[in-house]
DNA sequence: CGAGGTAATGTTATCGCTAACAAGATCAGC
DNA sequence: GCTGATCTTGTTAGCGATAACATTACCTCG
């Protein structure tokens, strides 16, 4: 490797023992002024701080986590996908963890069943990770989760509902139901639903949200449309749904699906919102420039990732696992894709 | 904080003396073990090996960084951007980090000005990584980057293409070229571009490779339409090109662009692609959905990662900054979003 | 003014690993 | 069987921080 020389010691960035000579003090007493400990007295605070401006000294974040155990990094184990949401969840989530302190180290997964969840984990935890989340929301994740050891603080996100470790979601349910509420507000006679991926919980609490609201209303439940979260499948789907006559109003589980819904739509001469109405969710950024303007659910990552790192740091500082869980409503958000039925 | 008492001994994680105490050898063997040493007999290396696997051993990361002076994590230094483009790229960088062996640590700033790229890189110093990339599109962050210490390898991905750095970067000029010319090759006379950012280098180079193609055709140079990266400048672009009869063709900087101009086209009558031919630049996942499908071109992001990694890595290895550069193609993706002119 | 307590600082051990060197084992060739 | 080279293994010394304990300085009060 590099051959270590006299030199070499002059290049190598400062230690703690550099600072402590400078400001002729012991190594322990420059700890304590790092670490805000108390009974330091302030003349001695100030030469110390002084000492290590004048060198540029940084601790050494490896020696520290060596022997306290635990490092100032979050794992996030995500799927690897570019998909809105849990890309906006990570950007969201690395931004809090940073004003916190925290750097985040990802780990994504192809997929997200027990074996590469806990390979994913394991990796973190070979990094003495303070804590981990969890972008889980597959009902496969379930499992992997209930089944690691719980030494180290985790927080799942849009995870199991019925699980028992500490979870944050967007309140799926109600966002679905006001999506749907929202159509027969417009005077629908009831609403068809475009599903995502069975696994997902997300796909669940939309379809829960969505049969509530029709249910409450007095509507009958049409049949379930099954898709994906892509927009190819939205299209497929509304290829089938253009030849209903009576599927005035579409609530899509998603804006990529109803991006293809819309486009289906086009295609078969059906125009939105004049003979079908159609809400999405998310409130992808485009959304507001879909043919039309893409009346949609939009669910609030920032408070989110809030509320995630609050339970990550909760159970950080207690060093007792939580099971506490944290619903995030989200918020309609109305355009032109919603109009009264034809008829 | 914790007691430590006995019992707290069989708690804890095995460390490589358990492993050595158990295979009957050297904890130093069990080091070599780990770290391939070729002096360690067949023997040997299976009885530790063997030892590894009962105790579940993992290596604490932190120990060796701290004696080694590196880490297996790359920093990723991006801006905090749920951009196609960006988060495309950072899951493909996660990806193939992954399969090399190394974590990756992610550090997300506002802006992307030199104190805060500064200090994004002192932050992943700290942890000791191996090295850094930088996702730096934009001009401000050259500056930034030429003033930094360079100790650590680097590489800046869509960076200034006239920096010192070792860069990775989409061949913006070739993608615009191609779109441009898959234009004129249609039969329009000219080509319009809608762009995006002035300060972003992808912007600059799609600009240029558009000029160039208009000129190669000896044709004339319309006024560029400046945008930035979203729908709603699209839209607003949009507006301004339908009142313009003698665009027919035009050329969106990205795909989010060319959603907005096709809704502004879409509402003032103009029908694409019979009136008006549209080419967008990214392959967002939706835009095979869009109304028309559009044509596109598609940057290879899993490319782009690979050859930063390799960079990196060579770099890592090498123990010396590299400055080659590597120029990663996009191909033009074909749908429906172009046609000859209607005259 | 000395006892006793608290505040401020220093000393030493330790975290788990790798590097450098030391030492024992093995083997070829004479 | 002995010499010296090579292979294999062990021993020791850090890396740079924190924790626990030891020590000194300072103050309060009877």
């Amino acid at each position: 490797m590099s051959d270590k020389t006299v030199s070499d010691r002059t290049l190598r960035s400062p230690a703690m023992t550099d600072v402590a000579r400078l400001a002729g003090v012991s190594h322990q007493t420059v700890s304590r002024v790092l670490n805000d400990h108390p009974n330091v007295r302030e003349q001695t605070r100030l030469r110390v701080r002084a000492a290590i401006a004048e060198l540029g000294y940084r601790p050494n974040r490896a020696a520290r986590t060596l022997v306290t155990g635990r490092s100032q990094l979050i794992g996030v184990v995500a799927q690897n996908s570019t998909l809105y949401g849990p890309a906006s969840l990570l950007a969201a989530f690395e931004q809090v963890a940073a004003e916190a302190g925290f750097a985040v180290s990802v780990g994504s997964v192809r997929l997200l069943d027990h074996r590469s969840i806990a390979e994913a984990v394991e990796r973190h935890l070979d990094q003495r990770v303070a804590g981990i989340m969890v972008i889980a929301p597959v009902t496969s994740a379930t499992a992997a989760l209930d089944g690691l050891r719980t030494d180290v603080p985790l927080v799942s996100v849009d995870g199991d509902p019925a699980s028992t470790t500490a979870l944050v979601t967007v309140d799926q349910v109600a966002g679905a139901r006001d999506a749907t509420r929202c159509l027969l507000a417009a005077g629908h006679r009831t609403v068809w639903h475009v599903s995502g991926p069975p696994d997902w919980f997300d796909s669940a609490g939309r379809i829960e949200g969505w049969q509530q609201a029709l249910r409450e209303a007095g509507a009958e439940v049409p049949p379930l449309v099954s898709g994906d979260w892509t927009a190819a499948a939205g299209y497929r789907a509304g290829q089938m749904l253009a030849r209903v006559p009576e599927a005035t109003a579409i609530f899509a589980a998603n804006d990529h699906l109803a991006l293809g819904i819309l486009r289906a739509m086009s295609e078969r001469g059906r125009r939105v919102p004049e003979d079908v109405s159609i809400v999405g969710f998310d409130d992808v950024p485009e959304a507001a420039y879909f043919i039309p303007p893409l009346t949609t659910i939009r669910p609030d990552f920032p408070a989110v990732a809030r509320a995630g790192l609050a339970l990550l740091l909760e159970q950080i500082e207690s060093g007792r696992p939580a099971s506490r869980r944290e619903t995030i409503a989200p918020t309609l958000v109305t355009r032109d894709s919603v109009a009264p039925p034809a008829a």
